[in-house]
DNA sequence: ATTTTTTGTTGCTGTTAAAGCAACGCTATA
DNA sequence: TATAGCGTTGCTTTAACAGCAACAAAAAAT
């Protein structure tokens, strides 16, 4: 739609922070944005940007027409979704941020088997923190997040959620793997290879810490779930994952599952989440009740991909 | 907003069904208006509008884009108020559909001092009955309505309600003038000018008479309030009303006002209402505010204008 | 049945808005 | 002090667009 070129416009300058870096992003000249931000802001009455040495930062009033920018972008994208869907044709984009959890397993299925489906859809997933996924639906970066969170945040409205246990994950070999359900207190004994404390289930782990006082051994910390399960593997640790996040319980594997009682970590959720008050396009609506059937499926213990390991 | 002239266009266009009529009243000619409708619609690669031999009608796909055109339109508004309200100056148009009730004393006066604080807002007030705020406030015609309501209507969200007795008027020389409260099997022996069955008094009417099969003579029927309270004096008639749309209550008036009991009128509403969902320009909230702060004056019995007639 | 009116549309022309190029003034950094 | 990066401006070119007149088709009026 050609008539939200200028809205694009400021999106980008506000995102790149630069007249120039934007004009380079858009293919275009960096004289011409420049007349077309001052068009608009002589036509508003208003500065929208604040010009320092070292380029644009919005001012108070541009950041309202910033927000009134992505908003009427979505809207658009919204709209000719809206047609190609009249038009009987499934497509579009669905930009989704995640957690970490969910990037090895769950995510690449779930889209797998949708654009089965939909096969003229295509997808945008980026592996993020709980801040940056409240951040990236409020800036209209992405759509939809599915993050694991114990309780509910601000600038995010719940769609759908499920309920997830943490989980220990041991070599084969370990002394561990005896029992079906683990408590921590079994685990403080061992060397441990840990989420850092920005993920949901290393929370769950200090405040378990916090409330008995008892400590772990923690041998390796990383922000890498992948690193940490090669840890196990490699260096005969115990970890810990969220039930979702955690390999699939095949026979071959050389990872042991097992699940930690209840008592010991509270249940916290996997959600599926939208900035609060907006409208997703038609298609963004369509993988979100993809999606929250599936978690419903999981809920009820008949996992679509558990028993469907390739 | 310059770039948003395209969705006037279109707006324009659906509005008058007629691409020379819109023309015209855009200052435009209609081979442009053909050129730019054209434009738009291979740019979306859908068809807005058929064309019949008697004009425009929109087709789904222009159904849905001038449901994202006015929302679009709406939306630029509110940036604009926000902007100007940023600016400290509160200015702004606020379109107001309101009931014929309180269109000769409620409106006037609340406007004229709401001016009186805010000199730049201009208002656009229509009288309406209760579909046609409806529809009005759907079409983006209107920010705000007012309506005398019994029950809820969908497409209508309900920011304050007043709660309206029913009142009788009637010549000073009137019999019923003894009583200070009356039923309305007292009135049904008399001549009486009752608004006409769009209305919600009469409609609290019908009711009464479907419930006791009490039935009223009838002499004047109307659908202008004014008209009915002009023969209350000029041809000694018991006429209805609701409670805020009565005449002050002065000495010097030649229209006594007398409450009708509530066992014969059940309780109803006057309320103030908005297109459910919309965002409202920040001056039709400072508006609507100052609407609902009356409103709740006069619900404790401290009217605001009932005792200072001038 | 025929004229008149009204509808959207199109070829052509002039105007206006907008993009590109090169250069300028400025500030922060090396 | 030199360099690199920033937004900005004068000038030229180009593309978008509005207006005029005329056309074909359908409905309304005669």
């Amino acid at each position: 739609m050609r008539h939200l070129r200028i809205l694009e416009l400021v999106d980008e300058v506000a995102r790149t922070g630069s007249i120039r870096r934007a004009a380079a992003r858009l293919n275009f000249t960096a004289s011409a944005l420049t007349r077309r931000i001052q068009d608009l802001e002589s036509e508003l009455g208003v500065v929208l940007f604040e010009r320092t040495s070292r380029g644009m930062r919005p001012t108070t009033a541009g950041d309202m027409f910033l927000a009134h920018t992505r908003e009427q972008l979505a809207e658009a994208e919204r709209l000719k979704s809206g047609l190609e869907d009249l038009q009987g044709l499934r497509r579009g984009k669905v930009r989704v941020a995640c957690s970490q959890a969910v990037a090895p397993e769950f995510m690449p299925r779930a889209i797998g088997v949708f654009r089965g489906l939909y096969p003229m859809v295509d997808f945008d997933v980026r592996v993020v923190d709980h801040e940056q996924a409240a951040t990236a639906l409020a800036s209209y970066d992405v759509d939809l997040a599915l993050v694991f969170s114990p309780d509910s945040l601000p600038g995010f409205e719940r769609l759908a959620l499920l309920e997830q246990r943490l989980v220990a994950l041991m070599p084969r070999e370990h002394v561990l793997c005896e029992k079906p359900e683990l408590r921590l207190r079994d685990c403080a004994g061992h060397s441990l290879a840990l989420p850092d404390r920005s993920t949901g289930g290393r929370q769950l782990l200090d405040a378990f810490s916090a409330r008995t006082g008892i400590t772990f051994e923690v041998a390796i910390e990383s922000n890498s779930f992948e690193f940490l399960r090669r840890s196990v593997v490699q260096s005969g640790l115990v970890s810990f994952q969220i039930d979702v996040g955690a390999p699939a319980a095949d026979a071959d594997s050389d990872i042991i599952v097992r699940k930690i009682d209840r008592r010991d970590a509270p249940p916290a959720n996997l959600v599926l989440g939208k900035l609060p008050g907006r409208n997703l396009p038609q298609i963004c609506l369509i993988f979100a009740e993809y999606v929250m059937d599936w978690m419903a499926l999981m809920r009820d213990g008949r996992a679509p991909f558990e028993n469907t390991a390739d």
